[in-house]
DNA sequence: TTTATATATGAACGTATGATCATATATTAA
DNA sequence: TTAATATATGATCATACGTTCATATATAAA
């Protein structure tokens, strides 16, 4: 077992047993930025009414209003969670007079959640 | 525009503007129990600890302390966040002495996280 | 045994989150 | 105009979250 330690006498504690193991995990995963931008997505989706949304939305368009009495909670709260949705770039909305209609933005998330299920279910 | 109010002089105040599209969400939409079910797996990798975490499982066996070193992060955190993910059966790990060596539990999250990097990275 | 080590676990703390209520805005109807 | 409607937005609040610190547990070494 390898046991390293920097600094020993001094401040420094950092212990290290596979230095290699790290190396590997750092050259394969992906950057900080990606990281940070996959997480984001997955937490959209890590909501039961936002993910509710999104799947409701996978084949139909639909206003505020039918969200709201699909999700069973309030006009508002969709509201809310759809300008998180659109602000993540996963939802957009076209205006029909008073009534803003909203359907997924591209495939990719549709496509995403179609996987989810596919893998979770066996 | 169909326009439908239930309970108009009562307590009700349900807005129903299509109802056809409602339905249909119902009908094609997974059961609240899948849904809660696949929430909590996106929520869990909804945050970039975790998601690092499993990036870093994916490839290589690794123990708490070469994650704490990965991650730049406590080993305590490490370790609260390991268990959550354990706890939703995306990682186990094995025992060897006092040191716990933690990989992914199965392929599914791997691929969904294949998945989600390709869908992405368009 | 006693001590060191690797990890787990509980408490604590600041922050983020999701919902609701109240209010604002913008379009349509009267 | 004025009133009604559809949605957006801001404030608020209880709750959940992620991290750290302190401590417990269990194995290994001395």
């Amino acid at each position: 077992m390898i046991q390293e330690r920097a600094c020993e006498n001094g401040i420094c504690k950092v212990r290290v047993v596979h230095t290699e193991k790290i190396k590997e995990a750092r050259a394969n995963s992906p950057s900080e930025k990606k990281i940070d931008y996959l997480s984001s997505i997955f937490k959209a989706l890590g909501d039961p009414s936002r993910m509710k949304i999104v799947f409701a939305l996978k084949d139909v368009e639909m206003c505020v209003c039918d969200l709201a009495a699909f999700l069973d909670i309030t006009e508002s709260a969709v509201s809310h969670q759809l300008r998180r949705l659109k602000d993540l770039g996963l939802v957009k909305y076209r205006r029909d007079g008073q009534i803003y209609y909203y359907t997924l933005k591209d495939d990719h998330v549709a496509e995403l959640l179609k996987s989810a299920l596919n893998h979770m279910s066996k």
